[in-house]
DNA sequence: GATGAATGAGTTTTCATTCAT
DNA sequence: TATGAATGAAAACTCATTCAT
């Protein structure tokens, strides 16, 4: 008797998770190229086989990586929905950042790098561009919101320097003051601070 | 007629510096492990060959890279130590990083892909690293000679935000504002403000 | 309530013809070593398993595509015996040979490839040959009973001019004057010019 | 000291022909997709990087088997142009062809294996397709200067019994009588019989 | 110093076949 | 009987590196 539908259904997302999980950690160690399937599918402890059973290439799997980020932008779009205040947005804008920071460190080492090397482009089909844009249009409305004086300088501003604190922090995390740093960026967006970029 | 001595030495000088040249083209806009040996040679107009007689291997080539980041910093040390004022020190620190910016862009990027991989720390024989800590201890001792509460998070904080935004820049170089940023930087590291970080 | 076992035999027939067709129908298409069992499988609507459980290996479905040709030559030879007189047996040759064709492209096509290769003797298990060499003996006895003077000849000439019009018929249907080159054949093995065949 | 030009295109013109040579016959004897890659470098005896150093890949090898088969027709019709007799034309066209089969039954094997596989037709890049064509209109040519009734009904035949013969030669050549089977062809395009193709 | 043909180890990919359900 | 997830062996293909010239 074969299994049913909605087993068989689970245990392929469960691999095909496993899968996923898997790449992103040798991915982002290592980087694409210098990660083998054979050790993908060593580490999931799967053959390569099934890893071409559920992804038909390598890049098919780096593009699956990348996937969801459309789910991520408008899960955190319909959060900012719901938040009235321009002060809450940004300093909800902040917080996300840094908790996906916090639980994401794979992924974001793997963004960087695909995001640094233009011919990455057609391995994540253009979702890392598009992911980018996003996120910035976003952050550009809520300075805009707080009617600053340039909004789309402030924007790029506050996510250059998310990402590169970010940055240092995973180069020596050992070292790295974080809780210091993010007091003094929390300090820099302070109703007294955004009151300042208001003005000329 | 043989070459002179001093004519093969030139002829080293100028093939070695293509072949650099080249791969630090290559590497930065496809990745390490995504160039190849004949692809570099290729775009360099000379053989497989020839390359290996001048470099061992691959691996090599990158190490090579890197070798003069020493020779970076120790130039840049001097430059400081002919300054005395720790805020023109500051000032001259943030105009150097962005002309190495302007003219680096390529060395940068690879720069920051191999920093952000762990396992290509043996690729380059830990120079980065190296680089890393000397550009950090620098940062952090002019923070100090201007008596800041926290020289430490200071340097941090301003060679991430400094990172960060040549990141998006490179990202999204047609439609940054790299001008406004910069003055917004600047500004941020004014006398006055400067005054501040000296208090809590 | 379990099938009674005529349900079951009825469905193991059905299942395996269907495999059959669906394998013939591939294999002339693309070739026996370029149809993949998931390809077969998907066509025919069921999964790879149960393909499995009628043939134990993709050798094992090309095998059985040839297997009835000891059938096919036994109800041919039956048909013949029927006929007394030798003009008439001839006659029926080609105009069965017609019919085949007609009814048999995808079959005529595998058949060809297959026998055109050496190497794929073993797959038919020789039944191929075996077949061939039957026609052959059938059709040298057709002329002998006419009398000619070079049957083995007579008998080869026939049946290589049938197969080259069939495979240009195949190679180029669209525009193939079929039909005026049958009544050419046919008026090649008139009597007159058999009587011919009967001289020096 | 690097190799000439002329040295390395000498080797390069070996290596290449020899590729091909074994291509051809293994191609022929087991089919394309039958043959590896590894089993044309052993018998070659070359590694199977080499083989991609002159063929981007196994399609590519079958594309240049088939890639002078346009150079064949243009000096077949060249040869032909000299002569000026349509009797002597179509004498010239059935000896070139029983030359052809003498010196290419490898080729030809895949000739037919590769033309009888619609979806081998990628393969080849069309070129079989455009061969036959060819071949098709030079012979309808001879026989519209014969003045025969129906020259193209008269080519198609003459070409199908051609291949069908070859065929048939192949699949039993030990037993095949060829010597007796050319005569009667040739006896079949004798100028009485051509005379009786321009009556009704 | 310079070349590029040649190698072979390693990588991606395919697919017949098995097997738990 | 039927399914399709899983395997593993073999195939296509890549590329750093060597070496004869």
């Amino acid at each position: 008797m074969p299994r049913t539908a909605k087993q068989n259904k689970e245990i392929r997302e469960k691999t095909q998770q496993l899968i996923l999980n898997t790449s992103l950690r040798l991915f982002s160690q290592k980087g694409f190229h210098a990660t083998t399937i054979a050790e993908i599918a060593k580490e999931a402890g799967i053959s390569k086989g099934l890893a071409y059973n559920y992804y038909k290439s390598k890049q098919d799997i780096a593009a699956a990586l990348f996937m969801n980020l459309d789910d991520l932008i408008d899960s955190f779009r319909f959060a900012l929905a719901d938040i009235e205040d321009y002060y809450e947005k940004l300093r909800f804008t902040i917080l996300s950042m840094l908790e996906f920071v916090d639980q994401s460190e794979e992924f974001w080492r793997l963004y960087i790098a695909f995001i640094l090397q233009p011919e990455n482009a057609d391995l994540s089909k253009g979702a890392l561009e598009k992911f980018y844009t996003e996120m910035m249009s976003i952050t550009i409305e809520i300075f805009e919101g707080l009617e600053v004086k340039n909004p789309k300088v402030e924007a790029r501003l506050l996510s250059g320097l998310f990402d590169g604190i970010i940055l240092h922090y995973y180069i020596d995390k050992k070292n790295y003051p974080l809780k210091e740093i993010l007091s003094r960026i929390i300090d820099m967006y302070s109703v007294e601070n955004i009151e300042k970029m208001r003005q000329n």
